[in-house]
DNA sequence: ATAATTACTTTGACAGATAGAGTAATATGC
DNA sequence: GCATATTACTCTATCTGTCAAAGTAATTAT
């Protein structure tokens, strides 16, 4: 399992990306993430959420409640045309991020 | 400038990179910085020190004090042996997350 | 019946980053 | 000679994001 404090600043587009696809509830985030990643990186529950309200707050995502199935009512996140730019733009700074890293963890043997 | 929360979590590996070259000191490191990022990235001197007890308390670096130029007195920092085995793990573990992130970074348009 | 699974929420704790203020010595400009 | 800038480190208080833990509630499987 990855460190989360390496995740961390990266969890808003990751689920802003899923969301993009297509609209998504928090569980099947949860379940989609693992699936993709192989489990070597997981989300905790808790940690989902607060991303969600964070994301509703600066209005990048809104959300809707769906059909009851399966047990818990199911509450829809969709993506919204602040939220595309806002995903556009972490894919920029993410290119970057990597760049400068690598300069620290590249070369030397 | 680049955000904290990406950086996040590659402070240690960073720091030790530039330490394992040859033995540096706290202000060094952070023009150090600076410079191969061509400012894109600036450590804060609160964080640079806290991390340097972090890794001291870990063992992974050790300290002496050297001396006293330009002002202030020097707090020269060296790696251990746990320090270069802890390095060469982070390093594997960013390719990892390079793979990781990617997954949701890539693809789509 | 009851256990498992799906699905979401809230609270409190913790770790890491950092602003801000302070200490102290040397170097530079006038 | 004196003020200011620069070098260099330290400490405290605060903020943000992650997450364990516990709870609610409905459905499905045994």
């Amino acid at each position: 399992m990855i460190r989360s404090d390496i995740i961390r600043g990266h969890l808003e587009s990751i689920i802003l990306r899923l969301i993009i696809e297509k609209d998504r509830y928090g569980y099947e985030i949860s379940k989609e993430i693992s699936l993709r990643t192989n489990n070597r990186f997981q989300i905790k529950e808790a940690t989902l959420y607060a991303v969600f309200q964070r994301l509703e707050k600066k209005e990048l995502i809104a959300s809707y409640i769906g059909d009851i199935s399966h047990g818990g009512r199911r509450k829809y996140y969709t993506i919204t045309t602040l939220g595309k730019a806002y995903l556009k733009e972490t894919r920029k700074e993410w290119q970057e991020t990597k760049e400068i890293i690598d300069l620290f963890m590249e070369g030397l043997e």
